[in-house]
DNA sequence: ACTTGACCTCGAGTCAGCTCGAGATTGTAT
DNA sequence: ATACAATCTCGAGCTGACTCGAGGTCAAGT
């Protein structure tokens, strides 16, 4: 099973002019029909659901692209490539324990306001 | 005890040029001396760490604006402020789990990677 | 034959969030 | 007095990630 552009653009609610800016970036390459029109397969659905993960997750295009070039070439690379993910799990780590402890931040903060917000309720 | 900007920068590890890029966009309003300096206090210390926290929670300038607008009237804004806190609470507490759905997503693509590498080598 | 709709390329525009630099002023050290 | 470092304003430039539009092609339906 094969789509289109507008088809693929639809599945995964991407713009069609992001899908080709995407490709221009060299994250995605889908096949291209005789008359020149894009053909996207299967795996390039897995392909691009796994890069709307990085990408969710905060990797950059550029280090997303680099993943990209280094799947081209192959299986001489998937060492690189395992190491480039368990390079972004750390900085993935990180980033939810700094987001819990923000949100511990907030929560006293909303307690405080809910304290001085009754203390004034109380004044009048 | 007040700060110029150069000391204020080098104490929140902000450049200058970003402290008074923030100042323009109306998220902090130093004093200024009579030459026209900006001179910060302690509770702008305490104030733009509050902001580096919203910020590096996701919430854009213009929002974290709004807030500072709010702060900036006094206490007639508090019940609204609070408010805005427990909206971003919401839209944190959804990117957290998030990003933990993704972490999970790259552990098993990391594991998925270790078989292969392995399987590879017993192959050689 | 001709219109319509989905596609193509390429270059330019947009937005957020800085980042930089020119040119002027001011405060401290020699 | 003079140099120097830190500051000021204002406007322009930059990066990342899209987003848009003009002008052209191509296949299917009427």
């Amino acid at each position: 099973m094969t789509y289109t552009i507008g088809e693929f653009s639809r599945l995964i609610n991407l713009s069609i002019h992001t899908l080709r800016y995407y490709e221009q970036q060299e994250l995605i390459t889908p096949q291209r029909l005789k008359n020149g029109r894009r053909c996207y397969s299967e795996s390039d659905l897995t392909w691009i659901q796994f890069i709307r993960r990085l990408k969710d997750t905060g990797m950059p295009i550029k280090e997303i692209q680099k993943y990209a070039k280094m799947r081209a070439v192959g299986d001489a690379t998937l060492v690189d490539r395992m190491e480039l993910l368990i390079k972004h799990r750390q900085i993935l780590s990180r980033e939810i324990m700094n987001l819990q402890e923000h949100q511990v931040n907030l929560d006293n903060k909303i307690d405080y306001y809910k304290t001085a917000i009754t203390e004034r309720i109380e004044d009048n």
